[in-house]
DNA sequence: CCATCAATACGAACTGATTCGTAGATTTAG
DNA sequence: CTAAATCTACGAATCAGTTCGTATTGATGG
């Protein structure tokens, strides 16, 4: 469990988010998921790994010449942190509404599992 | 209507929460509030609001020798921005699960209104 | 009118994030 | 063995955000 709590930079929290949909990555893999959509050179993204590395918000494991990056922040803490710092200066300290925002601005699909765990959450207000 | 709409760094978020909260305030009245939570001096609050102001992200009218200012940013247009955001680098682009994570992690009380409204938006899924 | 007070304007330093070029090391192909 | 390809390391420039001190301006009271 790591002692304390940093806020990733917009930056690396997009290279978390490869991380975390990977598991496990070689820069090369990390990178081609970045420049899918966003133009960014291979270096910038080596070294924002390295940097994040020494930060300890990844980990990496050294398999012949390649360094293999796993994230080692803690999604759930991030998402608390990330989603109240919204509530806080974005949503009059509401969750509800922020919660309202989300499941009105998309067309996504949501699965019978999340519809139902919806159902018991709002009930139970 | 601002033609294009920028991203604000986090303490342009925090000044724009008290502006849409007090809807017009002079530098001094801002200070107050973001000093309530947060050390900073009075003249730092005083630049960002010009930067701010600069960038068109706030009004002002000057009365005598004070300046009153308004947030001219949409706060829908950036609530939408900020939680789609989240939702594809935090939640793996699924609305539903920022929006648990929004009702779970609170001992916010809703009110009636919120309520029905979630209830509705629910029912509809 | 002058001193004081209350504001704003502005420059400059500092810090942090990002980007990229280049060097060096290691592997692989021929 | 050597050349080319593939990586990582690292320095350095740049840019953005933040902070604060000081100068300046304008209003007000005596």
């Amino acid at each position: 469990m790591p002692p304390k709590m940093q806020k990733p930079t917009e930056g690396e929290l997009e290279i978390l988010s490869v991380l975390w949909e990977l598991e496990r990555a070689s820069v090369k893999e990390v990178h081609q998921k970045l420049s899918a959509y966003k133009q960014t050179g291979y270096t910038t993204t080596l070294k924002l790994l390295q940097l994040m590395f020494e930060k300890e918000m990844v980990t990496r494991i050294e398999t012949g010449r390649k360094h293999i990056y796993q994230s080692s922040v803690d999604r759930n803490a991030l998402r608390e942190q990330q989603t109240n710092r919204l509530i806080g200066h974005l949503f009059e300290g509401s969750p509800v509404q922020l919660a309202l925002q989300a499941l009105n601005s998309s067309y996504y699909r949501a699965s019978a599992a999340e519809i139902s765990e919806l159902k018991k959450i709002v009930a139970a207000l």
